[in-house]
DNA sequence: CGGTTTTGACCCGCGC
DNA sequence: GCGCGGGTCAAAACCG
């Protein structure tokens, strides 16, 4: 029987990997088309390249999704909704995938299974999500309702910037500093100030280790529209969680999933999600990869972000990302003119590594254990899911979707640290 | 003048 | 029950 369920399960999960891979070819190649074509044309060719890949990304993107409905449908149908659901395999493969509490519908799959998303370590993230936030959530919910089981989910991104922000195209509002146990650097509480009751909120720190890496934490889904700069980081950062969730889901050790996949070092290096603390978080590290310094290397003018990210203006669509004052100050993101570099940055870092899709598919593979029956993918998933209504794409099938996501930037990999 | 940042205090959850 | 740590509040200061 429990093989049974594993292999049913495997198989699962293979339809998945599949879907990933796919996704993440087409990225790749729509990644470099829109280079391409960026290069012999401008910026509006790029875009639409970009576009493209958006579309793809999207379906990661859900879990970022700005607005409450949108989020997270895709694997809704599926019955087991309310808490939590877990898919593992063996101990040392482990891939769970934990909802608890944020996404009902997440992960429907396995039934009584988990589905963890592991943290890194955590630099930053920790409380909040608390929920705590007595007076504001209470007080203002309108819109938290509807995430409020989502709330808990967060992106952080890692990318190393000399700013002190971010800028992911929304606006915040600094409500609070605090310093943090074993950092010697306070970390700081963003609240989103583009609409009035939007309960998205960030932190930012820097590493510890390493205070050229900024950790910016994203919580909470907008309860408003965004800017095409936010839209696409939002995408972007969904996109690199999905191929994370994907593949490198760590267990609920703890561990790194490097540890678990070698094969896939930009995977790894990229994005973890973690599950240990109270809430997902989905964590890109943009520091490790080959050229993530670079990428991340923010040009001298803008205060803001080096993020890699920006180079898909429309990928992110999620909920957090945008420095406090910085925030629409990037027009040019938002327009995607600065695209140009980040494309290529992007896509050079995604292009360097030809096998990265392989990489990922056979190290998840390996993970799942040998392909039972490809063409069955019972699931409700698969294709299905990320076209979702052009909302939310279904992250993956073990993917908790989070809504809500916080991202941190960080260069290094701080958190990534296995030990 | 309106909005944001600063900063100390308060509240809450968690571990001992 | 107490202390610790994290997150938020809110008044004052600051800035454009």
């Amino acid at each position: 029987m429990e093989l049974e369920k594993l292999n049913e399960e495997n198989r699962r999960l293979r339809s998945m990997l599949d879907q990933i891979t796919k996704n993440y070819n087409e990225l790749q190649g729509q990644l470099l088309m829109a280079l391409q074509k960026q290069a012999h044309r401008n910026q509006q060719d790029q875009k639409d390249a970009v576009n493209g890949m958006a579309s793809t990304i999207m379906s990661v993107q859900q879990f970022m999704d700005p607005r409450p409905s949108a989020a997270l449908d895709v694997n809704e149908p599926s019955g087991s909704d309310d808490k939590t659901q877990e898919l593992s395999a063996s101990p040392e493969n482990t891939i769970e995938i934990v909802s608890k509490e944020y996404d009902h519908r997440m992960v429907q799959n396995m039934p009584g299974k988990q589905v963890s998303i592991e943290d890194g370590t955590d630099q930053t993230s920790q409380s909040w999500g608390s929920l705590k936030s007595p007076k504001i959530d209470q007080s203002k919910n309108e819109d938290q309702v509807s995430e409020g089981p989502f709330r808990k989910a967060r992106v952080s991104v890692r990318a190393r910037s000399e700013a002190p922000l971010i800028s992911d195209g929304c606006q915040w509002r600094k409500y609070g500093q605090k310093m943090a146990k074993g950092n010697p650097c306070p970390r700081a509480y963003y609240r989103c100030t583009m609409a009035v009751g939007c309960p998205v909120r960030k932190q930012v720190q820097r590493c510890a280790d390493d205070k050229s890496i900024l950790i910016t934490t994203y919580e909470g889904n907008h309860n408003h529209p965004l800017p095409p700069a936010a839209t696409a980081m939002a995408n972007t950062t969904s996109a690199a969680a999905a191929m994370l969730l994907s593949g490198s889901t760590k267990s609920k050790d703890g561990l790194p999933t490097s540890a678990y996949y070698p094969s896939l070092p930009y995977a790894s290096s990229m994005a973890t999600l973690s599950a240990s603390a109270p809430f997902p978080t989905i964590t890109l590290d943009l520091t490790q990869g080959p050229n993530a310094v670079q990428l991340l290397r923010p040009p001298p003018s803008a205060a803001s972000f080096p993020l890699p990210l920006h180079g898909y203006p429309q990928l992110l669509g999620n909920p957090m990302f945008g420095p406090p004052k910085l925030s629409t100050a990037s027009p040019a993101m938002q327009l995607g003119q600065r695209p140009a570099s980040m494309v290529e940055t992007v896509t050079a870092a995604i292009a360097s590594d030809p096998n990265f899709t392989a990489a990922l598919a056979a190290a998840i593979s390996t993970i799942m254990g040998p392909p039972r029956n490809q063409g069955n993918s019972s699931n409700n998933n698969d294709e299905n899911n990320n076209s979702s209504n052009g909302v939310g794409a279904p992250a993956l099938p073990g993917s908790p979707q989070i809504q809500q996501s916080c991202t941190t930037f960080s260069s290094k990999a701080c958190t990534n640290k296995p030990g």
